[in-house]
RNA sequence: GGCGCCGUAGCCAAGUGGCUAAGGCAGCGGAUUGCAAAUCCGCCAUCGUCGGUUCGACUCCGACCGGCGCCUCCA
């Protein structure tokens, strides 16, 4: 008791933007230190795209800073392995449902592993879940929220008065024509918890007959299972606002009498810049040339690419970056500019990191974590003049995370702190000759670099050597001898030879580096 | 038509009723360097338009213009 009370004080006091208020509120967890969060994961028939990967990068990072903060958090991701598309799909391509979520749930979980989220604690798979959406279906019926028809199930949108709160829109608002079954429907907005299964499709046995679980019954039937009928944090695009989320909380709420999730949590999607046409949305007035030319989302109609092939071209840590230097509920500007930009960017740190590694031997990448309990404790440790930025970036970086996950001023706090490091390095003349008490201040500034780092989930893992094998060991020996030639030359005032090395290396993709300590050359 | 979001420097992108309007990329000037590269220092925006509220607004309200999302599968 005591010790639960001493944990739960020491948590800091964060900030949550809770879709459901339009606005931040204080973030309070109902169980006492420990966190529930549910995202909605993806439908697994295609290899997922860049549009995928926002949601989990987004609420990994969340997780990340809420575990580094003291919370205990579970989190989970579902997998929806049973639906129109997926027996569309499979039937295309002459496998079973089965195998082909089999393929794409890998697919997933591999750039997921590209992008640093490690997160995740449960991903459960719908059809692992269809005797708990049964269940959950018959209790809506028993309470009259939910009636059979022809084989169907629908939730009966009229019988919920609270119908459209986090959307803000009537029944009336969300009437459509009811679609293909409008005849089974009582009113045309009601949605199927249960479809009865046509001919040969994959089918389950319920008490209306064969069939299989509509889209939304399956998060509310997973949520509760792993999270129990009131949790913390539900999030996911903003594109699953409505209907998605809007029908979880109906089918949720109206069974359990409770709410569902305290906070929703919504991020922004992605836009391609340049896109041609409208994708979604119904057209509104005619045709027009300047909206073929803005922005628009990312999605599986705008034909976006494989992420794997994004993967081919451009290293996860500069997507990981880009998606974090916006703040996660504003749109993304995606595309490959922006991508090489955040590449560049990157290599300020990495530079830094290299610099570190020639100063005192020691990797970044190896440098051990901490809590946020633990990087304050070592902060006031610092005894230099530089200890009061450090601990001012360091909070900066804090109360930016606090203040509803602004990672865009977290990340450029970072910018500043390897600012203030190379400063420091640069003014105590660390390159020229070592020097015992500025470097156990280097040290220090390092390990709260890491520990800021980590929060956001960059720099994980040192990049892979450009290339393997033998080969490395001879390029290296033959760079040594070429730079020890070109020292000699420079030694000599031979200036012309010193150059034509340097450009003709340059022209070769290598670039070297006269510093101080000698000459360090690099691969572009 | 309904619901919601946005419009900040060449580009990307935070943010606040009054204090220097973050940070990145690009660019310019300087220190450093044999010259570069890297690093450091400095420079580079009055916040879509028009009105209103206020002692004072980029920040609140209204109108307008422009863009985006959802209302259908979508992360």
């Amino acid at each position: 008791m005591a010790a639960t009370q001493q944990a739960t004080a020491s948590l800091p006091e964060i900030e949550i933007y809770n879709t459901l208020s339009h606005a931040k509120e204080p973030f309070k967890t109902v169980s006492p230190g420990r966190v529930g969060m549910y995202l909605c994961g993806p439908t697994v028939y295609k290899p997922s795209h860049i549009g995928h990967m926002v949601g989990p990068v987004i609420f990994d990072t969340v997780k990340r800073h809420l575990v580094y903060s003291g919370w205990q958090v579970t989190w989970v991701v579902n997998i929806t392995d049973v639906d129109d598309k997926l027996i569309a799909e499979s039937t295309a391509r002459g496998i079973s449902m089965a195998d082909l979520a089999r393929e794409m749930t890998a697919d997933y979980l591999e750039n997921l592993a590209a992008l640093g989220v490690d997160g995740i604690d449960e991903m459960p798979k719908a059809t692992d879940h269809i005797g708990g959406i049964i269940r959950f279906i018959e209790g809506l019926i028993e309470k009259g929220f939910a009636y059979a028809a022809a084989g169907d199930v629908y939730f009966d949108v009229t019988r919920d008065e609270d119908y459209g709160k986090l959307t803000n829109r009537s029944v009336e608002q969300t009437q459509g024509e009811g679609g293909s079954t409008a005849d089974r429907k009582r009113s045309a907005a009601d949605f199927a918890l249960w479809k009865q299964a046509k001919p040969g499709e994959p089918s389950w046995e319920s008490p209306w007959g064969p069939g299989r679980p509509g889209w939304h019954i399956e998060c509310s039937a997973m949520s509760e299972a792993l999270l129990g009928d009131h949790f913390d944090i539900h999030g996911g695009g903003l594109d699953l606002v409505f209907p998605h989320h809007e029908n979880e909380i109906a089918q949720s709420e109206s069974l359990h009498g409770c709410p569902m999730a305290s906070y929703w949590m919504h991020n922004g999607l992605m836009q391609a810049a340049g896109a041609a046409g409208k994708v979604g949305g119904r057209p509104r007035d005619g045709g027009d040339d300047a909206a073929a030319q803005a922005a628009t989302k990312i999605s599986k109609s705008t034909g976006a690419e494989p992420f794997k092939e994004l993967l081919a071209r451009h290293r996860p840590e500069a997507i990981r970056l880009l998606l974090l230097s916006t703040h996660y509920r504003s749109p993304i500007h995606f595309g490959e500019e922006p991508l090489a930009e955040s590449a560049r960017a990157l290599e300020a740190f990495e530079r830094l990191f290299a610099r570190y590694e020639r100063l005192t031997g020691t990797s970044f990448y190896g440098l051990p974590g901490r809590d946020r309990q633990a990087g304050t404790a070592a902060v006031a440790e610092i005894n230099d003049s530089v200890a009061a930025e450090v601990s001012r970036l360091r909070d900066r970086f804090l109360e930016a995370m606090d203040d509803d996950f602004n990672t865009a001023i977290a990340v450029a706090s970072l910018f500043d702190f390897v600012r203030l490091v190379n400063k420091f390095i640069d003014s105590h003349g660390l390159e020229k000759a070592p020097q015992p008490e500025a470097q156990t201040t280097l040290d220090a500034a390092m390990l709260t670099l890491r520990e800021l780092t980590t929060v956001l989930g960059l720099f994980l893992e040192a990049p892979a050597a450009a290339s393997g094998g033998a080969d490395e060991a001879l390029v290296g020996s033959l760079m040594n001898l070429v730079i020890e030639l070109r020292a000699r030359a420079r030694k000599a005032k031979d200036f012309a030879t010193a150059d034509l090395i340097r450009d003709a290396l340059g022209e070769a993709g290598i670039l070297l580096e006269d510093r101080p300590d000698g000459t360090g050359w690099s691969q572009k």
